[in-house]
RNA sequence: GGCGCCGUACCCAAGCGGUAAGGGAGAGGUCUGCAAAACCUUCAUGCACCGGUUCGAAUCCGGUCGGCGCCUCCA
């Protein structure tokens, strides 16, 4: 049984046949970085560092591209409106490239506190201005472009199967229904290609070329950059599931039409986390950051957990009580792995009983049923929750598992260490409390309990003393 | 207006034709000086509603109601 996927295209569940024996071709578009990422994008990583982390558990060798949008996107109207970076710099004070950098950085720092793997190749729009030079001559060179108004436009009549992954029909199409039409274009839904003219003065980030002084539209940079890492014909795009309409499918006709091939085999499509019953967005007063969960006392992997516990197909609903019952379920995972730690002695058990060989099915025909999180985690729960499985044969079990859900259940934490860390005042009150009970004073021990929990302390008296754990 | 998706317990959420996973919360119990933790037990004759198909439907079909998204930058 192999990895199963519903593709965007065509919608439906297919098998993962990768162009490659044994390795996967993926690219997914990135953050744009004009401000920081809000949760609500931070679980398309997750759904794509799942989608990494399942590929690799199946075997593949992976090529995952992902690029920072830092040019070109536009805050509102059809093909005007005011470039965002722009924008931000403006009210900032800064500089477009100082904007770009500091959200870069402000992106993969959150990455990295979630646990996502990093793509093997990371690259930047600004730095690909040539290639997406290059590939509009191509266009042009074919035949599929105009110039209209000082841009360059693509014409979508002459790509036969123009919005077919988004399952659009060309004549009922109501552009304009909602924005004004760009009248320098032929077709409403035609899109720019390299801009000369923007309505606004002082633009910033301009690049020579062969229709003049200008910047690239908006859709070239995926097909530029994942066409000369991946090459023409490549395995898995994935992204959010608001880029299928107008982004993805844009993207596709631009870049058939250059390469006269197919170029992607699978698309993968995250759906949203919604607040409220909305989607998170800025403009709704709900755009919440990884930080502002930070600041609340969540663990970043809280997040990741609860992320884990719906499908990526699935709108999933934020609620702090939820973010809470993730965070209790975290910890208590963790709690229950480093207790198989102690109790197997950190030995992982090399060879499977029937029964373990039967929960690592399960797990697997979870995961490779379209990357069923949910599922995954569920077997992962009543493993552990097996009363006939020895802790080394669970302890393996969890570390293969983890492989995939990456709550960084191996990463031990050395209880004595911390012991070390802790400053000697803390130190004495557990031992004066070990005292106090020792001699029956209650009243004392339990003053003592309150006050080390004031201090983040919590204290547990289990049969083989007393434990504490930081809360 | 066009198109796509969804409605499962107090909350989150799997299941998508064979008789309701999992987590959190709640309740009872064992243990404990008391707690906490741990462990055990318990928690939807029911899957928005109404019809239909079927031996059998949360799952398929039709309708009704409610919600979300895309068609503008957007994860």
């Amino acid at each position: 049984m192999g990895l199963k996927l519903f593709n965007t295209m065509g919608r439906e569940m297919q098998e993962f046949v990768p162009i490659n024996k044994g390795e996967a071709f993926v690219y997914a578009c990135g953050p744009t970085v004009y401000n920081y990422a809000h949760i609500g994008n931070l679980r398309t990583y997750i759904f794509e560092d799942i989608l990494r982390r399942v590929l690799e558990f199946s075997g593949y060798k992976i090529k995952h591209v992902m690029n920072v949008t830092d040019v070109g996107h536009l805050t509102d109207d059809a093909d005007s409106g005011e470039d965002k970076m722009e924008k931000s710099a403006r009210e900032t004070g800064r500089t477009v490239w100082d904007i770009a950098k500091f959200y870069t950085d402000a992106f993969f720092s959150d990455i990295e506190s979630l646990n996502i793997e990093k793509p093997e190749i990371v690259c930047r729009a600004t730095d690909h201005v040539g290639d997406m030079i290059d590939l509009i001559k191509k266009l042009e060179d074919k035949g599929y472009t105009y110039v209209s108004g000082g841009n360059v436009y693509f014409s979508i009549d002459k790509f036969a199967d123009y919005g077919k992954m988004a399952l659009l029909d060309r004549q009922n199409l109501q552009a304009g229904s909602r924005i004004e039409v760009d009248s320098n274009k032929r077709n409403p839904h035609d899109f720019v290609l390299w801009f000369t003219k923007s309505k606004f003065e002082n633009h910033a980030m301009l690049w020579d070329s062969p229709w003049g002084k200008g910047y690239p539209g908006w859709h070239i940079e995926c097909s530029a950059m994942s066409m000369k890492y991946l090459g023409e014909s490549f395995d898995i795009h994935c992204g959010g599931i608001d880029h299928i309409n107008v982004h993805h499918t844009n993207e596709i006709a631009q870049s058939e039409a250059a390469s006269g091939k197919k170029w992607v085999n699978y698309w993968l499509h995250g759906e949203f986390l919604v607040m409220n019953k909305s989607k998170m967005a800025k403009s709704a007063g709900n755009f919440i950051t990884l930080s502002t969960l930070k600041e609340k006392g969540y663990d970043p992997l809280d997040y990741r957990y609860f992320c884990l516990s719906g499908h990526y197909r699935s709108q999933l609903q934020f609620s702090f009580e939820s973010l809470d019952a993730a965070r209790t379920a975290r910890v208590n995972l963790v709690d229950r792995v480093k207790a198989l730690n102690a109790e197997a002695l950190g030995a992982v058990s090399d060879k499977l009983s029937d029964k373990g060989t039967l929960y690592l099915e399960d797990f697997k025909s979870g995961i490779e049923d379209d990357l069923n999180c949910p599922k995954a985690l569920a077997v992962f729960w009543t493993m552990l929750k097996d009363q006939n499985l020895e802790a080394g044969e669970k302890l393996s079990l969890s570390l293969m598992f983890d492989k995939v859900t990456g709550l960084e259940l191996s990463v031990k934490k050395d209880e004595k260490e911390e012991i070390e860390e802790l400053d000697d005042n803390i130190r004495r009150l557990i031992d004066e409390r070990e005292e106090a009970r020792k001699s029956k004073d209650f009243a004392r021990s339990d003053s003592i309990r309150s006050e080390l929990k004031m201090l983040g302390i919590e204290i547990k008296d289990t049969p083989d003393g007393t434990v504490w754990k930081k809360l």
